[in-house]
RNA sequence: GGCGGGUUGCCCGAGUGGCCAAUGGGAGCGGACUGUAAAUCCGUCGGCUUAGCCUACGAAGGUUCGAAUCCUUCACCCGCCA
């Protein structure tokens, strides 16, 4: 069996790891039971959250026992972030964040265990056995196991200490209850591996110190490298802004778009990262894309692999389709109705009650431009399009013979941005 | 507490009575090139019923025919001295 450790390294998965040869040695054993948390600070995980994913799979495809969890507990104190305090979520909120999160976990872990008999993922929240802890217990069997000054020198601590906005005594805590929970899964589930993301290494080494101090255990770490791009912008944004896992929050098509967009070299670089071909596919890929730019080989392997793992097969069978009936150099008029309206209706549509409002408005209306002076620019500019012809006239609306069939309209800004008008009273031509 | 400096459009930063919707840079947006990349070049970059009008230069008042620019008060920030 290929080892799992040399696996990820070859993918660049690996930021640092506790002691590489033992943690080997005990993945050879036999299988390890290893677990990833993800707090609710959000109704939706996002492509930065795949990486981890890409972690947890491959431990799993290596028969590995995954166990996910969720933090309904460690959600309510939140993680220091370098910048400043966080804002508290209610309750409710926190509670909801962590049910949709759950369900959106699920095909990631789920899908492999059904089909290929892979161990299926034990989900867990830590708010299941955080919330029953007393203040006394707290103090008491948790705090007199972290020195105060070690966990002043974690990096997440310090550099808020050294700040303007300081670190409340709630978000300092938020070490403890990781660390505990590395605890309780390892005397629930025998977990011994824990997985994050680099900026959690803190928060890794907090749990192996509290297991090895009161169960006298050796257990593991390993954490993924920050994804970056080559602008030096943060990853998983976009013009609209965070790509979102959640498909009511970026459509398939904008998932399938963000990563087809790509620019070459980062491309290049995530492809190893979140891609599961073999070794020999990803350098046929790489080198092609090295020869011809223009094919956009990495990019597409990327958007094919991501949109059918977050949103499976059919999914993504309709993004294409919505991307070459969109960008593709056919007449407008030559799709079928049904292609034309799930196209747009990807790409985001409006609904317009009177079919001669001008193009400028038009533009506002379906969110390309941000005010009727930016719709009136755009088109001065000579960047709005109305079924892929460029639009002269701001203040004219359409005329009668651009609504395509089934009452649509086929709005452009720029080469990327494209909207659908709809209207029903609309009276186009067959 | 005293004295001095500052607060300008998404960000940085010019502007000391009319020529200021406000120089310049960055971001953004559009065009050209290409590949629905990157880089580069060009344009654009408050709103509207768009050759005109309205709202804006920390807040509120005032002087003036006219204020981002002068005066008063307030708020916040930064220095120096207590």
């Amino acid at each position: 069996m290929n080892d799992v450790i040399d696996d990820l390294h070859r993918r660049g998965l690996i930021a640092q790891s506790t002691d590489e040869a033992a943690l080997r040695a005990h993945l050879a054993e036999g299988p390890v039971t290893y677990y990833c948390g993800f707090d609710p600070t959000a109704q939706s995980l996002h492509v930065g959250h795949l990486v981890q994913f890409m972690v947890l799979r491959a431990l799993q495809r290596a028969g590995h026992q995954p166990v996910v969890l969720v933090g309904g507990a460690t959600g309510l104190i939140g993680d220091p972030r370098p910048t400043a305090e966080r804002q508290l979520n209610d309750r409710d909120t926190v509670a909801d964040w962590v049910q949709r999160i759950r369900e959106q976990v699920a095909p990631f872990l789920d899908l492999p265990a059904e089909q290929d008999g892979l161990p299926g993922p034990i989900y867990v929240n830590n708010l299941d056995w955080t919330e029953p802890v007393s203040a006394i217990d707290f103090l008491r069997d948790l705090g007199k196991h972290f020195r105060v000054g070690k966990m002043l020198a974690k990096e997440a601590v310090s550099a808020r200490l050294n700040s303007e906005a300081g670190i409340s005594y709630t978000e300092f805590s938020y070490q403890i209850l990781q660390a505990n929970d590395f605890r309780e899964l390892y005397r629930r589930h025998g977990v011994t591996l824990q997985t994050g993301g680099s900026d959690q290494w803190g928060n890794l080494t907090a749990g192996i110190d509290l297991v090895r101090r009161t169960e006298g255990a050796s257990v593991h770490a390993l954490s993924t490298p920050l994804v970056t791009k080559s602008d030096g912008t943060k990853f998983g944004k976009s013009e609209s802004g965070t790509i979102w896992l959640d498909a009511s929050l970026t459509s398939p098509y904008a998932f399938f778009q963000f990563w087809l967009n790509a620019d070459d070299a980062d491309a290049r670089a995530w492809l190893p990262l979140f891609s599961e071909r073999s070794a020999e596919d990803l350098e046929a890929l790489i080198a092609e894309s090295v020869e011809r730019p223009a094919a956009r080989t990495a990019q597409r392997a990327l958007a094919e692999e991501l949109t059918v793992l977050v949103h499976g097969p059919e999914q993504l069978r309709q993004a294409e389709a919505a991307g070459r009936a969109l960008f593709g150099r056919d007449d407008l008029a030559m799709l079928d109705t049904a292609t034309l309206a799930a196209a747009l209706t990807e790409a985001g549509t409006v609904e317009v009650e009177n079919p001669n409002m001008p193009v400028a408005t038009l533009l506002q209306e379906a969110g390309l431009a941000s005010s009727l002076s930016d719709a009136r620019r755009t088109v001065k500019e000579g960047g709005a399009y109305v079924n892929n012809v460029r639009v002269t006239d701001a203040d004219a609306p359409p005329s009668t013979s651009d609504w395509l069939p089934g009452g649509w309209l086929v709005l452009r800004k720029g080469k990327r941005s494209v909207a659908g008008v709809h209207c029903d009273g609309a009276g186009y031509r067959v």
